[in-house]
RNA sequence: GCCGGGGUGAUGGAACUGGCAGACAUGAUGGCCUCAAAAGCCAUUGCGCGAGAGCGCGUGCGGGUUCGAAUCCCGCCCCCGGCACCA
């Protein structure tokens, strides 16, 4: 007899599946199967596969199988993130062009995924840096342009040093860059934003019906949108007219009011300086911010400020209070200027012991009272309201309604909601991406490039090394152009767009990607999308996930497509992580995947990584699989596998009851595992048939039955050796991969026999073996009967018999 | 601090709605095969006591509900992830 040799198996049949079409979706209109759409993120081509690909395509590909054999209809495609600082760093440290690194990256990948047996449908390959993609990434950018929801404005931005461009918000980690780590330091520039903000409540709104997704996720971008309600109000400065808003979610506490503070940035501190004869004492506190990085500023001082020598008045009870700046007030949040109530807010409060500034208790705890003088830290929970004027003695902050509805009344303020999203900064000074199709004419202002003269195409001769500014600036050729309008000398934009442009809208082009009339044909979208299960790293939750489903809204508004939410269920695979270390290079602790393959096949290793634990869970490589030279566990256990079902395929005997039994059991549990992304679990019941049909086959029984099921529910999971044992073996005509799922009987996959467990007092005593049909009575009667029951018992009285046939019974003794 | 998710043998992890804790693996130990090794096969493997049948203990800690709790409730401790002068 043979021995499972994958080296011989698995090339076979990775050709043969591609000669054969064996993965393409249909488009045929008649095609009865329901359609079913399996998405895993592109990855980025950095390198060949990592440990994370293997993982996370491993499930993405068992998903996107197990539902074509249950009678879908499947799009699974593939495709490359190509765009981005990623591929040009790693291009401009070897000294080579940005593409041709990317596209050599493309093919090794490739090359990879065949070798791993992906499902792919490869007619429909696409590569975000392709013209062909990019134009289309462009003409959405122009769209977003014409509906005002793409804009430029001077602001203070996040830059990153190393990378020389500017980031997002949702791209500074820690502080840090998200791609480097370089700590991120603040430059006022003009740059292109996306209104996100304009979104943000139906973003939030639309979070509730994601069923699908996971919640930490859905948190994550609840956190990140971080809608506050509370009230805006003008406050007047005395001295110069000027009215400033502010925003608050404690209107209650507004008669607590004893100071005022704005940002170091604020636009009106220069002028308020100036007119309370301050700037010698503002000056310097405003150099110190500017100079310092964001990651700094966040650990500012509470205590910190200076007086700007001017007032402002309390629109509730006319007070002058004096104003202040300080960098605790960020001009990001709200309005910029914040009242100061240091009585209930532990921030306020340490300012104002710093600056010897009042203490007004305006919310008493109950039945206690707080003295100002004697206070260690703010009071911020409920109470009843204090010299309020019309407020005083009502309980807050179920006031807080109330005192929103006063102010709307006297016209001092207003009901009001803030985000802590900010819009998206899509603009970079960087080569490696689409260049934004916007011409800046002397007369015209920005231009829209012509939809037909998309895509502005990317120079392949420029420096592109980063210099601070975009280097395209440096093409003149690229540069310099005539305005579409008047047809006045003009200059191109020089920025490329960020990459999680392009990712914003690929799984649409997946569904018509030749398209080349529009990014995508509405017709072929609305039949394949939302996409039915996605699946990859949770390190997006709150980028590419949160940009996709904005996308998705906007082109609902635009009307090109009838759904607001792009991914109905998403599942994020867990990291691959080493001794409890993430892999990195400076660590040396990497274990790359494809080599693996190479030497124990493409079956082992995904098996081995889906074994290894729940799917979303971190697996330590170190702990599932600690000597790469010794054969892996699953290696044997597909061995014994192709050795048993060789076996059987020899027999004539039928399967013995038991067996046929198990078989069943294990469809209806495998079935539902795969259903629930529970691979580890699928397997070890595949294991528990295996080890069930090598002992039914060393007693001489047939397992022809079980070899049937094992194979077919092991597809796709380890699809080349089903596919040998399929159709080489059981000699089946058609690939297993399009076989229908295997069936459970009701009645077979009920236990044969069960163990009733007696119980005495709740502890376990006796184990009887029973027909699953036994009647509460006959359980009873066993239990009684037994001489290990009768022992325990030990002559007590039996106070209770509690009986839940044909499982378990308890027989409670008077203690 | 706020939000989300966790804590089960030496290890990865099972245990559907409360009902046999530790499935399935990995590792380890002993044995078979071999000149030897690898591969393979068999046995044992939660902890403690016991020659054994068996008994006791055991799912982070402390309480509670229940005939019965890894699972439910209350109070803690610890770990992971996210957000954080957010007004």
């Amino acid at each position: 007899m043979r021995a499972y040799d994958p080296s011989e198996i698995e090339p076979k049949w990775a050709d043969r599946w591609e000669a054969e079409d064996l993965y393409l979706a249909s488009e045929d209109p008649d095609d009865p199967r329901p359609r079913f759409y399996a998405l895993d993120m592109f990855s980025y081509p950095s390198g060949d596969l990592h440990m994370g690909h293997l993982e996370a395509y491993s499930g993405g590909d068992a998903v996107a199988r197990f539902a074509a054999m249950r009678g879908n209809n499947v799009l699974h495609p593939i495709g490359w993130d190509s765009f981005g600082l990623n591929a040009e760093n790693a291009a401009i440290k070897r000294g080579v062009d940005p593409k041709e690194w990317t596209y050599a990256n493309i093919d090794q990948q490739a090359a990879s995924y065949r070798r791993l047996g992906m499902s792919f449908d490869w007619t429909r390959r696409l590569h975000t840096s392709d013209p062909e993609y990019y134009r289309w990434t462009q003409w959405l950018f122009l769209r977003f342009f014409e509906r005002g929801l793409a804009y430029r404005k001077n602001a203070p931005v996040n830059w990153c040093p190393k990378d020389q461009t500017v980031l997002a918000n949702e791209q500074v980690i820690n502080g840090a860059c998200e791609r480097c780590g370089t700590p991120v330091v603040r430059r006022d520039l003009t740059q292109w934003f996306f209104r996100i903000t304009d979104y943000a409540q139906r973003l939030l709104d639309d979070a509730a019906a994601l069923v699908g997704w996971p919640e930490r996720v859905l948190t994550m971008q609840r956190n990140w949108i971080g809608r506050s309600e509370g009230a805006s109000v003008t406050f007047e400065i005395a001295e110069t007219g000027d009215e400033v808003e502010v925003f608050t979610t404690r209107p209650d506490t507004l008669w607590g009011v004893t100071f005022f503070v704005f940002a170091v940035e604020h636009p009106l501190v220069a002028t308020l300086a100036e007119r309370g004869g301050t700037r010698d004492l503002v000056e310097p506190v405003l150099e110190k911010v500017r100079a310092t990085p964001l990651t700094v500023r966040e650990e500012a001082d509470t205590t910190e400020g200076v007086p700007l020598g001017v007032h402002a008045v309390n629109p509730v009870n006319g007070e002058r209070i004096p104003v202040f700046v300080a960098p605790y007030v960020l001009m990001e949040y709200g309005t910029g200027a914040v009242m100061g109530v240091p009585a209930h807010d532990q921030r306020d409060f340490e300012f104002a012991r710093a600056h010897r500034l009042p203490i007004r208790v305006v919310v008493q705890p109950e039945g206690e009272e707080r003295d100002p003088e004697t206070m260690t830290e703010a009071y911020d929970h409920e109470g009843v309201m204090v010299n309020s004027g019309p407020f005083d003695g009502v309980r807050s902050p179920a006031s807080i309604g109330k005192v929103v509805d006063w102010l709307e009344e006297q016209g001092k303020g207003k009901a009001a909601v803030t985000f802590r999203l900010r819009d998206w900064l899509i603009s970079r000074q960087r080569y490696w991406g689409p260049p934004i199709p916007i011409v800046h004419c002397p007369v015209h202002g920005e231009v829209a490039v012509p939809d037909d003269q998309l895509p502005v195409e990317l120079p392949p001769d420029v420096d592109f090394r980063p210099g601070g500014e975009s280097p395209l600036a440096r093409h003149e050729a690229f540069v310099h152009t005539t305005c579409p309008i008047g047809g006045e000398p003009a200059t191109r934009d020089t920025d490329t767009l960020d990459t999680f442009v392009d990712s914003s809208w690929y799984y649409f082009r997946y569904c018509s990607p030749h398209d080349d009339a529009a990014p995508f044909d509405g017709d072929v979208v609305e039949r394949w999308m939302p996409v039915d299960q996605y699946v990859g790293g949770v390190e997006h939750a709150i980028l590419h996930l949160l940009y996709s489903r904005f996308f998705t809204k906007v082109l609902f508004d635009m009307g090109m497509v009838t759904f607001t939410e792009p991914m109905l269920r998403l599942m994020n695979q867990g990291q691959v992580i080493y001794e409890g270390a993430s892999m990195s290079k400076t660590k040396g602790n990497i274990v790359e995947p494809m080599p693996l393959v190479e030497r124990w096949g493409a079956d082992s290793m995904r098996l081995a990584i889906l074994f290894a634990g729940p799917f979303e869970d971190d697996i330590d490589w170190k702990a599932v699989a600690p000597d790469p030279d010794r054969r892996p566990g699953v290696t044997s256990w597909l061995g014994r596998v192709y050795a048993a079902v060789t076996e059987a395929a020899e027999r004539d005997a039928r399967d013995p009851e038991p067996l046929r039994r198990l078989v069943h059991r294990t469809i209806r549990g495998v079935t539902n595992d795969m259903e629930r992304f529970r691979f580890n679990v699928a397997i070890s019941k595949m294991q528990v048939l295996s080890n069930e049909m090598r002992a039914t086959l060393d007693a001489g029984g047939g397992a022809r039955e079980a070899s049937t099921a094992l194979v077919l529910l092991l597809a796709p999971l380890a699809p080349f050796i089903a596919e040998e044992l399929w159709r080489e073996v059981l000699g089946n005509e058609a690939s297993v991969h399009t076989s229908p799922w295997p069936a459970f009987d009701e009645e077979l996959a009920r236990e044969e026999r069960v163990t009733l467990v007696v119980q005495v007092d709740g502890k376990v005593r006796d184990r009887i073996e029973v027909a699953p049909d036994a009647g509460e009575e006959d359980c009873r009667e066993l239990a009684l009967a037994s001489e290990k029951v009768a022992r325990s018992i030990d002559g007590r009285e039996v106070r209770q018999v509690i009986v839940r046939p044909p499982r378990l019974v308890n027989v409670v003794t008077a203690r």
